[in-house]
DNA sequence: GTGAAATGATACATAAGTGTTGCAGTTAGC
DNA sequence: GCTAACTGCAACACTTATGTATCATTTCAC
């Protein structure tokens, strides 16, 4: 699963490259392939093979690594015992810091066909234990659907990393919350 | 850009098996080939082909034909006269029966690389219309940005339309509409 | 410095999809 | 019923991407 044998700093430094150039390059075009990936990364097709066998195993290794960020970015917000909305600030801040990085990566990692398939099930969960803590402290409302809310909050996610006016992932994880908590009408309802 | 001659009924009939056919096949899988459109539809692969001229030719087919749909559907919901909440629930419907019927399709007409972009654009600003109507009217916060307000909207239907438990239009509606506008948190705030 | 590892360049084999054409048989329209 | 349109089937040419292999050259690790 993970290398076998250490790699050496000049390969070290080519898988970098050339999931980052990856990253770019199938954003813009998600069928964009091997010969344009390994030219915006600056090394030849072959050597974007040695690195990765096939084309899937690159895909792969560019939705593994994004989980792996997810994961401790999760941790390290302390989702279990920090306060609810301090956590799911952090949190949130983080996934879109995350999603505005590795849009393409984010993207393919949710693909339900995609062996990250569990790592993103695993992530979920957590996600909804968070909501229920939120709701139990009274954050959501009693009645809220914890799927549902789920379902929500990666929608708000998804779109606010597709702001045009703001960039700062604070400043949206902001927004992202109040959305989700308060929705867009008037205040005194 | 229309058609040039009248089909004859067969004609007619393979174009309609071919459209549901790609829709149901490329929900399944967007890079599926076009002879296992062929099939799923019942037709020779030479016969899609003289049907339309290219695979290109066959999406934007799709696009144009939902885009369509999505027109009419919007101008029944009387946006500009009646009550913005009367016709957002039934525009808010209307919208999630047809991604529910027709999700590739609806998707890949969000696409701005798609010919019909100035379609979606055109519905987009029909769309921020009424939602400046409903904040004119009180339902929206009069501080609401009405592209995020849009954004939300979206990405709610699109959410919603792959909810698992309830799959009821209107019910559907409701939920999207209630959460827009009151978000998930307690009522007393 | 020496050897192993990595790279670029090039060529090759393979596979798959796309779009076209010709022809024989059928189907719809008048 | 006659004609034109349509279809299935098969073959074809063309394009593109993928993955492999070879070899000379460079770069890293020790």
């Amino acid at each position: 699963m993970t290398r076998p044998r250490p790699l050496r700093a000049d390969a070290e430094r080519s898988v970098r490259a050339i999931l980052e150039a990856a990253e770019q390059v199938l954003a813009r075009d998600p069928a964009a392939s091997m010969e344009q990936i390994a030219e915006a990364a600056g090394v030849a097709r072959a050597t974007v093979h040695r690195r990765f066998a096939t084309r899937q195993a690159l895909l792969d290794a560019m939705a593994t690594d994004v989980v792996r960020q997810l994961d401790t970015l999760i941790d390290e917000g302390r989702p279990e015992t920090a306060p609810p909305m301090v956590a799911l600030h952090r949190i949130t801040a983080g996934v879109l810091r995350l999603k505005l990085a590795w849009p393409f990566a984010m993207a393919s990692s949710m693909d339900p066909t995609s062996p990250m398939a569990d790592g993103q099930r695993r992530i979920a969960d957590r996600c909804e234990d968070l909501m229920r803590r939120a709701r139990d402290h009274g954050l959501l409302a009693p009645t809220a659907d914890l799927t549902w809310t789920r379902q929500v909050y990666y929608a708000l996610l998804g779109e606010a990393a597709h702001a045009t006016t703001e960039h700062d992932p604070d400043a949206l994880a902001t927004l992202v919350l109040d959305t989700l908590l308060h929705g867009l009408g008037p205040k005194s309802e």
